[in-house]
DNA sequence: TCTGCAATAT
DNA sequence: GATATTGCAG
């Protein structure tokens, strides 16, 4: 009877467990609610029965029954799992194209209002501008972009606060320096295969096809810019040397991905969906640079990798307060880059 | 106004 | 040296 009744609390102390670490997710997922709808929505149902097993646990325990084990193990932990599932999938950066489709065709106009009155739009776009690695657990992603945000604000009220009044005038006359995280740069790319490519496609077409909440017409253009000159003629200078960090890419409707990003599924969505826009993309890699007017480069830069804007570098105690998330644009990987075509 | 190129800043 | 921002001409 005894050993009954502590595994009863042992169990209903579990099952507080599972809440507060639902109720810990839930801040998390609120944040970014407007990518995230069905998550908070099974989070919620999930607090709720939670809860409310205990409480049906405590009215049953009046007559000596202890199922909240069964309850916890049985109900709370597959509605956890459930949950954190669809949360892999809904987050998911591989069905990016399914994001996009869904902004062209099925956008529930009554959420986004709702979103938008939610959230201010740097919140939103911050979100694709300083995506955390795709690669990474969630758990770390959501952690990462808390902290982006965490970051963000320290960054601007340090600066508000210490800096001199030069410097603040500084700021305020150039903007803020962005990255383009990987699920950007896909959208960017998605965005040029449906135009035609990168020598077709305007930077205003672009900017309104990829849908994204405070990116502007010129930061599009610079995108497009350096975009075409990477597409460009490859220097003669800089043979592939064998360098184990050569990327090979791959014509993917007129665009070219890094080859891993292509085969592993993970470029952009014309490129998984497997034959929904594009048109090239059956080929192999053989002959493919052959094929084009204008060679790929030999090797891409190591942005172009695909490898997120965000460099997150934790302190020896790996604790979040000491996770550092920053623009990695100006010290980005040292590997060889030779693959600027100069000028005439 | 939009675009592309080039200079400049980070 | 790479990338993002800004300026400017067409």
């Amino acid at each position: 009877m005894i050993k009954k009744l502590s595994n009863m609390d042992y169990n209903r102390e579990r099952c507080g467990q599972y809440i507060e670490a639902l109720e810990e997710e839930r801040r998390k997922i609120l944040v970014f609610q407007r990518e995230l709808p069905l998550c908070l929505n099974l989070v919620n149902q999930a607090i709720e029965r939670c809860r409310r097993d205990i409480t049906e646990t405590a009215t049953d325990n009046v007559y000596g029954q202890s199922e909240c084990s069964e309850q916890t193990t049985g109900q709370c932990t597959p509605v956890l799992e459930q949950f954190l599932t669809i949360k892999d999938a809904s987050t998911s950066n591989d069905d990016v194209e399914e994001e996009f489709e869904d902004e062209h065709g099925n956008h529930d106009p009554d959420k986004d209002s709702d979103d938008n009155n939610m959230k201010s739009d740097w919140l939103k776009s911050v979100q694709l501008w300083n995506q955390p690695d795709p690669l990474l657990p969630k758990e770390e992603q959501s952690q990462q972009m808390m902290e982006t945000v965490v970051k963000r604000d320290e960054s601007m009220s340090k600066d508000s606060m210490s800096n001199s009044s030069e410097r603040r005038k500084r700021e305020t006359e150039r903007k803020q320096r962005r990255c383009w995280s990987s699920q950007l740069h896909r959208r960017f790319l998605n965005a040029l295969q449906h135009l035609g490519g990168p020598h077709v496609a305007t930077p205003k077409q672009i900017r309104e096809l990829m849908k994204v909440d405070g990116l502007t017409n010129d930061e599009v253009k610079s995108h497009l810019q350096k975009y075409r000159l990477h597409t460009r003629r490859p220097s003669q200078t800089a043979p592939n040397n064998g360098n184990s960090q050569t990327q090979h890419f791959v014509v993917v409707g007129g665009l070219w991905v890094p080859q891993s990003d292509y085969s592993t599924g993970k470029t952009t969505g014309g490129a998984t969906t497997s034959g929904t826009t594009m048109t090239t993309t059956t080929t192999t890699t053989n002959g493919i640079y052959g094929a084009m007017a204008a060679p790929p480069p030999p090797q891409w830069p190591s942005h172009f990798n695909f490898t997120p804007s965000i460099n997150v570098e934790e302190g020896s105690g790996s604790h979040s307060e000491e996770v550092v998330v920053r623009c990695s644009s100006p010290a980005m990987s040292s590997s060889t880059r030779n693959y600027y075509v100069t000028k005439n």
